[in-house]
DNA sequence: CTCCGTGTACCACAATTCTAGCACACTAGT
DNA sequence: ACTAGTGTGCTAGAATTGTGGTACACGGAG
């Protein structure tokens, strides 16, 4: 359940770290009222600077998911819970759009699609 | 089959651009020796700027499946349909692999993942 | 009070993507 | 020849994303 940021990916790594807490808090992990580390911590902690940090923290604080607290940290708040679990399957579920619609512009058929599912599926090992 | 240009996508417009020209030619319509609109026709066509594709014809061009003859205009080589077939196996096994490894960090089990597909399948209707 | 750790606010710079415009080289048709 | 249409090359700017650095404001521990 590590962070891996991927430098090269299309998503920007201020949000692919806004990602990560949104998993962890739908999770439970640090549930309300806990802290998540500072942004100098979280900075040296995954070699980012503290400005990108503090950008994914400011999402994560506008979408009211955690408070900042001057001189104390950045807390989770009471509705967190909720907002990161339907965060969490609106996310997943752009993806799977996406991945129906880009099938789709390919020419490629539905069982053609549901084939190289499971083909990959078979691929990535059980897990 | 129309291109369908997202402008707010991550995914920059060259490489949309070219991505249709591979989903295209996979599917057999621009064939062996046909070309494919001028630069500045395809420019005026999706109202985008002509250098935006000669960056996706060159794209093309590097990848084998298109050459450029000055005064002619881009035609389609011999080995593009089988290039073009490998990349949009590529291109759309990668885009699972991303809804998998997505999936796998918001702890979301296999079966899980299986529900939404089904119920996002079910919104999107048959076709 | 002082010190340290916290969030916040600036500024500057680089890389990428896209837009904008211009000039040049080549080919076909007239 | 001339013209129109093709690809090519160049410079420049805006917007986004990320890095790097500095300074300031607030709160708790000593």
């Amino acid at each position: 359940m590590a962070l891996n940021l991927s430098p090269d990916s299309r998503v920007p790594i201020f949000e692919q770290i806004e990602r990560y807490w949104i998993y962890r808090i739908a999770a439970g992990d640090p549930a309300t009222g806990e802290r998540i580390p500072s942004v100098r911590d979280m900075a040296q902690r995954i070699l980012v600077h503290p400005n990108t940090i503090v950008h994914a923290y400011g999402e994560l604080e506008r979408a009211g998911i955690i408070v900042a607290r001057r001189g104390i940290g950045m807390e989770v708040t009471a509705d967190a819970p909720r907002i990161c679990k339907e965060k969490r399957e609106s996310l997943l579920g752009d993806r799977v759009r996406e991945l129906f619609v880009e099938a789709e512009q390919a020419g490629m058929s539905r069982a053609d699609l549901v084939r190289l599912v499971r083909e990959i599926m078979n691929q990535m090992g059980a897990e």
